[in-house]
DNA sequence: CAGCATCCAGCCCGATACTG
DNA sequence: CAGTATCGGGCTGGATGCTG
């Protein structure tokens, strides 16, 4: 499917130490799910499911812009995923909460170092980007 | 670019403790970094940029599966927004060089972190849909 | 309340062709 | 080699309306 390189010799430049250090390995999988963690939303709704189990109403209107068709299906891929867990109670009005799973905790800190770093440097990138887009 | 949600009222329902920990702020250049980082090619692109500068043609072959157009728009969007720098030589053939930025350094932890995080539990994930998928 | 179904506009992105 | 230009299909994702 891919890896399809040419076949010409491997001329790399010497310019990096460890030739071994490459991708993980280009697997299908691996793009797949790094699709996932990278799609528009999973990673809002995984940080504020990561303070505790919510509601899809409140989901809703913590993570700004999401329409209710594309949280459903964000939530329903992360669900697949064994990222978050979705419990129905039988109750009227329905009510139904949204948590991580234990595999889901163990994309907590990543995500959140992910929000940091994004907090952190917001500001700097938007300069940056001004810079660019004026000269 | 997007954002354009109709204006509906903040009756937020006061279920959790902690209002304050929400999402940054859902700024909208938060959003939009986020989805810089997120797109489809930028971490891996940051990935492999992290092991040390590279010229277009070798990143081409180390980035699977990127076209050519998308690999050019995912390098102009990284400089554009400071994270990677882009160095003309001019020689013939022309040789151009990508490398992180100091900015750029600074993510690399977190990227490689991702990328960890993904190989570690892919198989996981995949175990995950599959049984997702058959009930 | 939580959500599915439908419609459909717009962009993403790959394929292809051409240039300095 | 390292791009730019252009075209077009497919998928993303918002809006709306309807259910249990």
């Amino acid at each position: 499917m891919f890896a399809k390189h040419t076949g010409h010799p491997d001329q790399i430049s010497d310019i990096t130490p460890h030739p071994c250090e490459t991708w993980p390995d280009n697997g299908r999988g691996f793009r797949e799910t790094l699709d996932r963690i990278g799609d528009k939303w999973s990673v809002l709704v995984i940080g504020i499911l990561s303070q505790g189990p919510l509601r899809f109403g409140i989901l809703h209107q913590r993570v700004p812009g999401v329409s209710q068709r594309m949280l459903t299906l964000t939530l329903r891929h992360l669900e697949r995923d064994g990222i978050v867990s979705r419990t129905v109670y039988a109750e009227v009005p329905p009510r139904v909460e949204y948590q991580l799973t234990p595999l889901g905790e163990s994309l907590r800190e990543t995500v959140r170092a992910l929000a940091q770093w994004v907090t952190d440097h917001n500001d700097e990138i938007e300069d940056s980007r001004r810079n660019y887009d004026t000269r």
